[in-house]
DNA sequence: TACGGTTCTGACGGGTCTTCAGATACGCTC
DNA sequence: GAGCGTATCTGAAGACCCGTCAGAACCGTA
């Protein structure tokens, strides 16, 4: 993914206009971020480049590309996670493993939440684009995971009434919405580590039907 | 909640006003699911109504306020779920109760998926209002669970590592997150009730720490 | 310095936002 | 069931945003 750029016309750019791109992009995450996905419009992305709103339509045909565009590259980004996840979690540190990978997971959604939130919106709303781009960051991880558990049931650990898939993507469900909330969590005390242990302990018992 | 409305210029309104401003919510709620949150746009919804912009600011400040009226209506309605979480889930039908709730919660949330979808973005990106309303819909339920988890904790069946409030938490969100993703899973061939089973499952066991 | 192609933008027609002041029509009284 | 007062609605207007295009500016090359 992430093809060399075309500008609207079709052509490919050269190294100014890429440039360009990457500012309009940049301000526009850093929009998103600061105002939201409801109030963002070309104009502002544009002047906060100090460039006008015709260049953006040089790039983008519309703001929900450029966003499209953002959560794309935030997708590519899932290959962080896959070391954590080809690891066995039948061994005897375990629990410490599936706590490794909690911790890259909630790192990867520190660094993309605002974005990650409008794909999943825009996927929920019924947009094929982004929801073709949420599968693709899903495929790097729910089949291990779906994996992991059919190997619990199969040595009887886990429950064969479970539907493999569904529960992998309940855990990942979980994890993920989870992350979205992290300031009542602190606002209620729940530092950072116990969170990640209690999600670690669910994920773990959830996923590999060891007691933890 | 849910007060008497006001018009823009705080004087109570009457039947008339009331009924106009009705249609407008109901026609924000249509767009809604038509077109999504972010093509939503005070022409459309009065065009649909047939009245005209100026008479949506009677009503509304902007789109947003009467997309947070309908988040309020919505929140309302997490009564109806009380009575499902007020049953024991120990005694030897614990399981039925569990799946009772998740179809409950499963039908709650298609009456409201498209407004919860807007309240849950707004209140993420940090939108006050967009908060409370949301904290009022869960503070329905998870105190509840956490008192099931914590009793569960006391009799040794779940792990006192676990910390109540997140694990609680982290069932709702599993159940909230999936609801968005019905047809991923019809299209991978799982069915609701197959989909309804597994995460009554995951839920019980989370929940009471009875084996499933 | 001059040239050719790439990149940027001013300016425009068409639409939306938001606010008033004034028009309308509801429902109440007689 | 006519007339009236007020609650409600809306046309119109100024400001701003959208999206496009033709032409201007820029940059690298020779």
């Amino acid at each position: 993914m992430t093809e060399p750029a075309l500008a609207s016309d079709g052509r490919v750019i050269g190294a100014r206009a890429h440039r360009t791109r990457r500012k309009l992009l940049d301000a526009t995450a850093k929009l998103l971020e600061e105002r939201g996905a409801l109030g963002l419009r070309v104009v502002d992305i544009t002047r906060e480049v100090g460039t006008s709103p015709a260049t953006f339509y040089q790039y983008f045909p519309d703001v929900e590309e450029a966003i499209l565009v953002l959560a794309d590259e935030a997708t590519d980004d899932t290959e962080a996670l896959r070391p954590f996840i080809l690891t066995t979690w039948n061994d005897e540190d375990g629990v410490g493993h599936v706590q490794e990978f909690v911790g890259a997971f909630m790192e990867y959604w520190d660094r993309h939440r605002v974005i990650l939130r409008v794909r999943d919106l825009r996927a929920e709303e019924g947009d094929d684009r982004f929801w073709a781009v949420r599968r693709r960051g899903y495929a790097a991880i729910i089949p291990e995971l779906t994996n992991k558990i059919e190997e619990a049931q199969l040595s009887g650990r886990v429950s064969k009434e479970l539907n493999s898939y569904a529960a992998a993507a309940a855990a990942m469900a979980m994890l993920e919405r989870l992350l979205t909330y992290r300031s009542v969590f602190r606002r209620r005390g729940v530092t950072k580590e116990a969170m990640a242990a209690t999600l670690a302990a669910i994920l773990y018992e959830t996923v590999t039907g060891h007691p933890s």
